[in-house]
DNA sequence: CATATTTTTGAATGCTTGTTCAATAGCCAG
DNA sequence: CTGGCTATTGAACAAGCATTCAAAAATATG
């Protein structure tokens, strides 16, 4: 009912693509995508926003509503990486349990994330997710609440269920430990090295040892008769 | 030269112990280790800090100087439990080589950080390091560098005391898989639970399968003929 | 061409921030 | 008591922040 059209909350997009002119809205995501992936969420102003994306200052909230709303927008918009992992892990569940369905739980879990690297934005984004959800703000609640939260139970089960005889625990726990040395396996340094041009530096070899680290740890924890406490 | 004595950078210490006023310097410490654990370095103004600790906004910046000289304080004030845990480390450097020794040294990093949580300040710190460290601001920075760089050194060269004919990236980036469980154990949801003073929940369980889980994962990672990448 | 809708812009608003300053109060030595 | 020191305080400062607004430009629609 106001003579503008739009509240905040509900932000526009254009009709059709129209590809005469740049999209401003989507070089505002990647540049908030970036300074956020690289400084933290409350570092980055939203006038370093537009000036990144070399828009006015304006035209943030024009398109993205509230600070946080922009933030939420990176992650709905990166929403098909999750649902990569998902469909690997369904793949995963199909074979018979034992360690070799676990390794393909785990590399379900890890390798759409490292996949995400070879690009720039992918990488941004890895640096992004590292960063917040470790940290986690009362903005990054409702992204975990509404992304990973439900990710991060359909792994359990799938751990479970190629661990026969684990407790919900036991899995919630090594899920979390396996989450740990994946997020802190792309914190790290990357962001500089990818501030100084050098790109992909031995990631290849890392990645393998990441997932060998996880499945042996997660293949320890879940063992029904490794730990002495007593296991229902 | 100044008629003020005191520039930033040269906190006063009071000369002795006088026991009849309370330690406000302590308390702003506290007080500013608390919230920067709760809600992350820039979520916290020193206007919250000097609420928390009861004194008027002043006296922060007369006792701490600036925000990030607060921030490094807080390090430098729990820097012991960095010595147990190298001390830790040379006791178990003097077994014989093996899972034995190696087991050892994953206590030697992980345990003195686990029983920081047994007092209240302790768990605060706790979440501090987990949230800050894995975080990376540049106010983080000069405190890695200082305290937890040289420790991680110490424990990737023990890493590899201990697993004979791993190489120092394989062993590096064991170490880093390693702090990314152990930091995402600390963080995961202890500020609510601490918040809403229920204490101390499963924590020796899921003290033991941290170890385990940390464990298993560098023996397969430190094993010379796991991988099967060529290892010089 | 004329009208309606969307996109763009510079400027301003109100608020919070870290830090500093000058002045006061407490304490101890001489 | 008196002077010198430390501790304490309320007030103020300038800078930066997210957000909003009204007007202008561009584009679409009749």
């Amino acid at each position: 009912m106001d003579t503008l059209s739009r509240t905040s909350g509900t932000s526009p997009r254009r009709a059709v693509d129209r590809s005469a002119r740049p999209d401003r809205q989507h070089a505002i995501l990647l540049a908030a995508e970036k300074l956020f992936a690289q400084h933290g969420y409350r570092a980055v102003s939203i006038r370093q926003i537009a000036q990144e994306a070399g828009v006015p200052l304006a035209l943030v909230s024009y398109y993205h509503g509230q600070k946080h709303e922009l933030f939420k927008a990176i992650f709905d918009h990166w929403r098909p990486t999750v649902d990569e992992r998902l469909a690997l892990l369904a793949q995963a569940r199909q074979g018979t349990p034992g360690a070799d369905m676990l390794a393909r739980v785990v590399q379900a879990l890890v390798l759409p994330v490292l996949r995400l690297r070879a690009s720039v934005e992918g990488e941004y984004y890895a640096q992004l997710v590292a960063r917040e959800l470790f940290y986690r703000t009362p903005e990054a609640a409702s992204v975990l609440a509404e992304h990973f939260d439900p990710m991060a139970h359909a792994f359990i089960d799938g751990m479970r269920l190629a661990c026969p005889g684990s407790s919900r625990p036991q899995a919630a726990w090594a899920y979390q430990f396996a989450i740990g040395a994946l997020l802190h396996h792309i914190s790290d340094e990357r962001v500089e090295r990818l501030s100084k041009g050098k790109n992909r530096p031995a990631s290849p070899a890392a990645a393998e040892l990441l997932t060998t680290f996880i499945c042996a740890g997660m293949a320890a924890v879940l063992a029904p008769a490794a730990s002495p406490s007593v296991q229902v």
